[in-house]
DNA sequence: ATGGGTCCTTGACCTATGTCAATTGCTGAG
DNA sequence: CTCAGCAATTGACATAGGTCAAGGACCCAT
């Protein structure tokens, strides 16, 4: 069984919210299930909701002129989907089809703007998409210009600071994942890494010496 | 001489803004220059402006217990920064000093709080940011998973749709900086590409032929 | 305990792409 | 015109890191 409201949170675009300003949208939000097939929206309906997918697989598809279906996206759990007609769009620009049976929370547009009209929710809401901006831009920054030693490194720095030791909350599997890398070639960088001294890694402790932060910038 | 209202209009942060909103911040900035050395603003001032630079070079620092400084981040002409006043932080989190003699366009925080309270501006403004994150995550997403030849039909797609003739407002050496990859690793990429006959560029004339497009989705 | 299923590691191999260097052509300043 | 300098191309080369395959360690359910 899932906890919707636990999917909300976990989301980048209302993830980062204060639990009170979290709680203001979770309030008033609807879970939807569709089966597999089930079309949530088409192309050109009137905007009103934006959608986090919590279980299943959604497509999102344009038709062209004739019937021909090009596929845009493929939302996965835990995504936030058509959040463009918060802002951007008056109606949907995309079609919106479950590709098995899916559950969805459903937030009604008119709810969030009405929130945004709150200086403190605004404030928190802002804050957290600056917040995931500078990240994106960062991490295309450091996806571009930098090796698997250097991704690892400022991922550990990101998410637990320059500290000499931390308990790791992940597998090694799903840091290879954020860093954009394979476990294999992690797991190789770990052990450069080990030989060198500055990095130990059993089980979930982690160690580091200062030297490991050599050539790692903040922010 | 620069324009500064161009410098403004051309930020990642306010560069989307129509030019009606645009026009509203642009009205109450004002230019300043600093010597090289000079420092803007020291970690803990108050937080009342934010910052485009227009010309010359800044240097974000943070200073440690006994003063030794960590560079966060050096800003190049362009760039927004300072922007975590606005909804993050109430004192600057750095210091900010010249590193070249530098003019700078400030932008009062409060004047931009306010126009927030406009449901108007805060759509724009709304869009412009909720944009530059899409595109942003679709970029990290092609960073890591696509090869040149996709990062440069996407990069085309992107910027003048799937059409099958533009003229190109781009040198060579440009895109290939956009995409993230070497002029001569583009030069190999466009040779290959005209071999199989998809695409071909002179002079400022691109032609494409429809196959070059399979297999590369919108948005 | 046994078997199947993860995760992790390690080796062998391959390929895309960066780097360096040389060549060509174009353009604009003098 | 001519030279300097930059953009573009091409070749030769090096290498980071992906892929595939095999084996070990651990965990859970039967």
């Amino acid at each position: 069984m899932v906890n919707f409201d636990t999917v909300v949170a976990e989301t980048d675009l209302l993830g980062g919210l204060s639990s009170r300003s979290l709680k203001k949208i979770t309030d008033t939000q609807r879970v939807r299930s569709l089966p597999r097939g089930g079309l949530l929206f088409t192309e050109g309906d009137e905007g009103t909701a934006i959608y986090v997918l919590a279980t299943g697989s959604m497509r999102l598809f344009r038709s062209d002129e004739e019937g021909r279906e090009a596929v845009v996206h493929l939302v996965r759990p835990g995504e936030v989907f058509a959040e463009a007609v918060l802002f951007d769009e008056e109606t949907y620009p995309v079609s919106a089809q479950a590709r098995e049976d899916s559950q969805l929370v459903e937030i009604p547009k008119a709810r969030v703007l009405a929130l945004l009209e709150d200086p403190g929710f605004r404030q928190d809401f802002f804050a957290n998409i600056m917040r995931k901006l500078r990240f994106l831009a960062q991490q295309v920054y450091v996806l571009s210009s930098c090796d698997v030693r250097e991704r690892l490194l400022r991922f550990l720095a990101g998410r637990f600071g320059k500290r000499s030791y931390y308990r790791m909350d992940l597998s090694k599997k799903e840091v290879a994942e954020a860093i954009a890398t394979t476990p294999e070639t992690l797991s190789r960088v770990l052990a450069a890494l080990e030989r060198a001294g500055t990095l130990t890694w059993e089980r979930n402790e982690v160690h580091l010496t200062p030297s490991a932060w050599e050539g790692i910038e903040d922010e």
